[in-house]
DNA sequence: CCACCTTCTTGACTCATTCAAGAAAAGCTG
DNA sequence: CAGCTTTTCTTGAATGAGTCAAGAAGGTGG
């Protein structure tokens, strides 16, 4: 057993799951994957490492993880869900309209007073969501060329 | 005719718009509705005006609004497309998460400086939306009483 | 090692949304 | 207002993410 899946399973213990294959490959994709994957992705990502693995056990696994607290989801307009290990704090996202590539930027007031919206009206406010839309470097060039 | 389509007609051919019937009945529904209304609601209210209206006529109407900035488009997470009629300010939205009520909120700093995030990286950034997530007062009672 | 309970597999299904082809209607021209 | 062209609407099928359900497999505690 490597390091990672002793502290995978560590992490799983903590929070009562039990431990189980798919769910230490799952952990261990999030872990190589380069954040704002989807489950598409960590499916295959997952399988490399256990032979395989059903796409509803991958739904399965990341709800669970999701519920204990282990993974944020994020779901941009139009695009399938992403998960990522980063949670905790309170950093937002860029989105590109074009190829749906996903970055993240840290808040852009340092705290967090863009998170309190002026008037919850007896909302009771328990996250916010920040996503910035717009072009990725590349796609802003190749739209450039076209439209200049 | 009444003066609700007269100002509806005027706001199509402004933008280069034909117009037909059933984007009258969208554009009327529009202004009756709540805001943040679904595709379905949409349609329901739309034929009611005019008798009878497919859905896909009431989704591409609606893209045709959003792509002539009449409209907005915002999809939280979880739930259809909803669409508002308030455009040009950059206010922001609170979703419950339990009964999936959305609501408007002003922006919490005023101007839009949470609208520019601390590294935007290359990206060019159009837009910024941001959905305060949590739970509306009913569903926070109730779940205050389950809890508690 | 055994029993129990959770988790994974398989397969069907829902729902929002899109695609495609043809019919209908709008708008322009004369 | 008749005719023509282009856009828009209808009908019907398809896609794709995600969920549900039943049973098999596997983890956990005794």
């Amino acid at each position: 057993m490597t390091g990672q899946q002793t502290e995978s399973t560590a992490l799983l213990k903590e929070h009562g799951l039990r431990v189980t294959a798919p769910r230490l490959a799952v952990l261990s994709a999030l872990g190589r994957l380069p954040g704002h994957s989807d489950v598409d992705t960590i499916a295959g990502a997952s399988r490399q490492r256990i032979g395989s693995l059903s796409t509803q056990a991958v739904y399965d696994i990341l709800r669970a993880l999701h519920d204990a607290g282990l993974i944020r989801r994020i779901q941009p307009a139009g695009s399938p869900a992403r998960y990522e290990t980063r949670v905790g704090d309170n950093h937002h996202h860029l989105v590109c309209r074009v190829c749906g590539e996903t970055r993240d930027v840290d808040c852009a007031v340092g705290a967090s007073p863009c998170l309190t919206p002026s008037e919850a009206g007896g909302f009771v406010v328990d996250e916010a969501e920040v996503v910035f839309w717009g072009r990725c470097p590349d796609c802003a060039n190749n739209s450039a060329k076209g439209t200049g």
